[in-house]
DNA sequence: CTGAAAGCGCTTACAG
DNA sequence: CTGAAAGCGCTTACAG
């Protein structure tokens, strides 16, 4: 067993030497030497004893030492809006199994979507000398990523895009697509979207897939059925209220680009007496693990979340290693529920 | 503007020195005597010019070089069973918050509960070389525990306690007690419990303040009553099925020590044609996001969950201190919702 | 009041 | 095949 104590004696290069009776640096040298075995670096016995005793004594070189020496850290920052959005959080799983398995650490911060928050949180993380960043909270309007690219800080987007950088995400476009022909060929003509934020890409692109599709396939949907709103469940209530008001327009089905959205929505669906999965179609996004298991379960378009980050770690990596790397849509599918499998006779 | 850029060069003590025409080590002095100015560090004047020229050029030390030199990372690490259970999420902000507050950063992972992984999580964390831990996955039953205080890992418990242990939790036993005193109020007399894992302290505290509050109001709540689950929605379906497949015993009020299970207990309830908040009432704890929110509200026994990760990493800083620390308990308050707040006329 | 040295634990050319 | 030196950037007694 390892015994690693914070602040006191971990064992070190030096221990392991006198140990074998060798100097430090010939150990080190075994220990790097992983691939080719004692490849000119030490006598094939010399670097079996040497590797014996590590393995015995559980010896992991001091990361300050080895960081300081070698101005890589292996720590990577993930700066997300909030952890307690379910869908960061479930892709933060991704992250964290794939820097794991390449052997990086990883801090994780909330930004709560602020750009004076994110500058801040950032910093720190540059502070703290991580190798590269893995943002989750990019703004289509900010102007932190070109700072960061003059500076050369190595970074890659993760769930929502921008134009011209790097960056892991569903196929946001695609989604909405999905939405838009399933409610379509279940009869609906008169749909409203609780459509996100809209400086997110995440919120834009499903939108755009949806209405594109929509009308393609001959659909109406005015400016005024398309409701910008926050991503939870207070911001799609109000969005859905802000629809159920306008006694001109009674849409039979509503697309959320975001599943906790649709569960306010549903909420104000029910105070305003309408039964969903019959009176109302509702589809909502991401497939987080509550929508199968809600009253009334509900339909959702499934983005692979744990993908996105690890591919997030894996374009990073890519970054940290001079290669260029592009943006990546991983292709998302339609999971159809109880809130949106009824017939719609259009009247 | 700082300009730190990951593996080049960022300002160090030397070049400070080199501009002022000083050695490091004069400049280090006074860059750490932050309370006393200038006491015997420097002469005053020469105290100013290092204070401005290193605010000017954004000056940070390279965390790896100071941690090597002093042995302390200020790095935190925190265990969670995972991210995605939003109460560990929200946990997680308030200790965000606190270690920001404090200078301190933290990692955060995932052990789903596991032990093996519990343990792998931890030793990656020490070898990262953390000050100290922030375990919020402990196990009554796991010896996790008593290694790592043997090995003086300096630690602290969140969200569950074990006893002797330091830990920051809720007061789960009196939560417990405001949920079975409520539902005897509405005059509910035949309740079940969806009683949690039963190697965490929050499932097994919760459930007994709620059922020794209620025998002691003259309420009977047998065994079989008392239904063990996962804390998710799935778990709280599942158990839910269970109560209702009693066709002996129809309770009219259900306490789940989690939102989520009450959740997926709501779910059930509707499949069984029980209208909650009407033929069943349901309570959940912790007042996340969602309860209120849900088409029918959620009654919930609010736990202080930033505070309980602020909380934490304040014990944590006294025990590295060398404080002796000890388990505190937030008090809870009850929050009566629609799904609640129905009078129960027994038969 | 300030400088110079030593050393934290490692890695990496460079000798021999 | 192995050792010795230098140096990453800092802090901390110790001189002077």
């Amino acid at each position: 067993m390892t015994d690693i104590r914070p602040g006191s004696k971990a064992v070190t290069l030096k221990d392991l030497a006198a140990e074998l009776g060798l100097h430090a640096s010939t150990v080190s040298r075994i220990l790097h030497a992983e691939t080719d075995t004692a490849r000119g670096a030490a006598a094939p016995a010399t670097a079996q004893r040497i590797r014996d005793l590590a393995r015995k004594v559980g010896y992991s070189p001091n990361p300050q030492a080895k960081g300081l020496r070698t101005r890589r850290s292996h720590l990577l920052g993930v700066i997300v809006p909030r952890l307690s959005d379910l869908v960061l959080a479930v892709i933060y799983e991704g992250i964290e199994e794939a820097a794991d398995d390449a052997h990086y650490s990883t801090f994780v911060m909330n930004s709560r979507d602020d750009p004076a928050m994110q500058r801040r949180k950032a910093e720190i993380m540059l502070t703290r000398r991580v190798d590269g960043l893995i943002i989750g909270d990019a703004h289509l309007d900010g102007d932190i990523l070109i700072e960061l690219t003059e500076r050369q800080v190595p970074f890659v987007l993760m769930n929502r895009a921008v134009p011209g950088f790097p960056s892991a995400t569903c196929d946001d476009t695609l989604g909405g697509t999905l939405a838009a022909q399933h409610l379509w060929d279940k009869g609906h003509r008169s749909v409203s979207v609780i459509a996100g934020e809209p400086y997110a890409s995440t919120a834009v692109d499903r939108t755009n897939g949806f209405v594109s599709r929509f009308r393609h396939l001959g659909g109406q949907i005015p400016e005024s059925a398309i409701v910008w709103s926050r991503f939870d469940t207070l911001g799609g209530r109000s969005a859905a209220d802000t629809i159920f008001s306008d006694k001109n327009r009674r849409p039979s089905a509503i697309f959320a680009v975001n599943d906790f959205a649709a569960i306010g929505a549903m909420g104000a669906a029910n105070s305003h007496g309408l039964l969903v999965g019959r009176d109302l179609a509702i589809v909502g996004f991401n497939d987080t693990s509550l929508a199968a298991q809600l009253p009334i379960a509900l339909s959702s378009v499934r983005s692979p979340m744990m993908d996105i980050g690890r591919l997030a770690v894996k374009l990073l990596l890519g970054v940290l290693n001079g290669e260029t790397v592009q943006a990546v849509k991983l292709a998302p599918i339609l999971c159809v529920r109880e809130s949106s499998s009824h017939e719609w006779m259009s009247e």
